[in-house]
DNA sequence: CATGAATGAGACTTCATTCAT
DNA sequence: TATGAATGAAGTCTCATTCAT
């Protein structure tokens, strides 16, 4: 029965979390209020209270339980024994992936934390900071190996390809671009070939 | 005499518009009060509403303003006899140095309008997807003579070229990269050759 | 040259008080704001507080000017050498008159100072005493004539007297009855005759 | 204990009821602002708005309630096998008595609604006209008993007699006649007489 | 754990009135 | 006389957060 009671308190918990992403997602952060999350997960007013210290913080948990697993495996395709290439291709196909995955957590995700600069942006700015961080220690990787042009700043190119993605990602987002299974194909392909196409030395081995 | 009663008017005006560039740029659209606006601008609260009709309008007015520009400034590149390439490169030129220029409108239209899917960039689709068709038809051009490559969806680059410079924008405002006059020309150098040199054909002619 | 002048500025303050007519009745007293009276009128802003100390003022001067010839012409009737019954017919012509001669006039002055016992109706109070004083007047004249009942309160009839019409012109107002010209008429007839009958003694000499 | 809550949740939402009676009776509606309200009652602002939609919302609510159970007395008048004269006296008595039951409620209801044909009174119109068509019906019974003149509109009267109840009303409330008990009772008689005299035909069987 | 009533600081917007020209 | 820009006090409503049960 403690158990039981224990169950249904982490399912309560779990209902709010996944109510915020779809009326963040619905609504936006700044015009979702409370109330909403609360009646969207069928829970009591007072209980979001109970579980999360403010609106902010439920918005936080959901950046961070995803955003770490994003950063975890950029770290795993980091360390892998594989070209630069694809490496960035594992990245962005992650992302991607993702986003198929639970489209309206990724839109929360992007929309409201990762391209909100003066808001949660700021606030997350380290952990989003690691995200490119992965990226341009890829793409020094491939400088030193010889297969990417070393006149570009790596740092550089870290932010550069996941404006890209984000962007992307909008796109689908708010249908500004068609969004069936082969479309996200093409558009990871594209983008990651473009990209490295334009890393890489003409020269090249 | 008349004159200058219309003349100060008129100033009183543009002083509004001016303090909100900086109280929007320092704090943010959500987090800017009105009354902040009408301190910064020395003028009486009521003011802003004699010459605006709620603080949504003062920011449309400054986005607008300064979209159109950049839209004009577009569809004159569009226009010229050169390369694709230096079409694209003139459009990053353009909007770099609208934020040289003045980073604080700058980075209030692109924080604030451009990458906030979810408020103004909402309301605003439809002038920033103008500014992406842009980028499309140049890419379209290309691929036409023959130097782009053709498996590269034009419109898909449109998004791509703006979240690329967009992000860049970001990390000067953020100052995550480093924002001396020289590193602006590297960072235009960078994004445009990288871009091109991606999307270009290595059999071109 | 400044006779054409003054005459001018007759106009213009004229022009106010017409335009004020209109949109009080049409907007309401509350809901009408100065701007929209200077609007109507087509004159400026502050040409409204140059001729009137404030939109109290307006109103005031709206209904005095008006309630004023309804006392005189009640105080003419009262004075005449006619039946009670008679007088009271001639009071209840002259305010029914008045509202065909001018329904906007008469609506503004009826709904929003007459009706309005919480706001003009508690200012006006002594002014629209007077009018059920006049009727009272007829009332006990009459009682010491002999026609009319002794048993009933005149200045209770005054009240009663006013309300009735007043409610009356409210259903005109709004369109509850129709306003016909012999509906006007008909009207007319029926409240006095009631009013009257009611009022005579059965046993009337 | 849970019944405690919820009664203590019920009395805060009609102590904010009662304490709007007052405060629109004291103030008038459009004076009153809703922080009186809320002080009024003891209670915290925002307690005003977790039960009202808005200001309008809470004047609604009070007209409503009361108006509701003077067109169910009304309507049960209407229907008891009585002369139509003791059916006007009926309801007549049954204003007077919810005056003097509760005179600030109905001070409102008749100032501020009843009586404001240019707010609420065009809002409740429906309503109000009910309480008309109840009237109407009576005169038009008595018109086929052959006690009432026929050549009176009962439409008409319906109008007329609370014209001039309202009137009366308004007279008590401002104190422009005597509010003795004796007063309301001779001032009930007075009115349904003089009205009821004023419909019989004299001739009548 | 759960409920939802209660709190109150804030923000936007309106608009009567004043004032400089 | 005429204009309309400028002022700023109010007032409504919102909503994150707290609290009593």
């Amino acid at each position: 029965m403690t158990e039981g009671t224990k169950t249904q308190a982490v399912d309560k918990r779990r209902a709010i979390l996944e109510a915020a992403i779809r009326v963040f997602a619905r609504e936006g952060y700044h015009a979702t209020r409370v109330a909403d999350i609360a009646d969207e997960a069928g829970v009591a007013y007072g209980l979001v209270y109970h579980y999360f210290r403010s609106k902010e913080a439920v918005m936080t948990e959901l950046f961070t339980e995803r955003w770490s697993l994003l950063l975890q495996a950029g770290d795993e395709l980091v360390a892998e024994q594989i070209p630069p290439r694809d490496k960035l291709y594992g990245i962005a196909r992650f992302i991607i992936d993702s986003y198929r995955y639970d489209p309206e957590l990724m839109k929360v995700i992007i929309i409201e934390v990762t391209r909100a600069a003066n808001s949660f942006g700021r606030t997350h700015l380290p952990q989003i900071r690691q995200a490119y961080d992965q990226v341009a220690r890829i793409v020094r990787e491939g400088q030193e190996q010889g297969t990417f042009r070393r006149e570009i700043d790596p740092e550089f190119v870290g932010m550069w390809f996941y404006g890209a993605i984000e962007q992307l990602l909008s796109g689908w987002v708010f249908e500004l671009i068609p969004t069936g299974d082969e479309d996200f194909e093409r558009a990871l392909d594209m983008v990651v070939e473009t990209l490295c196409c334009g890393l890489e030395r003409r020269d090249a081995p």
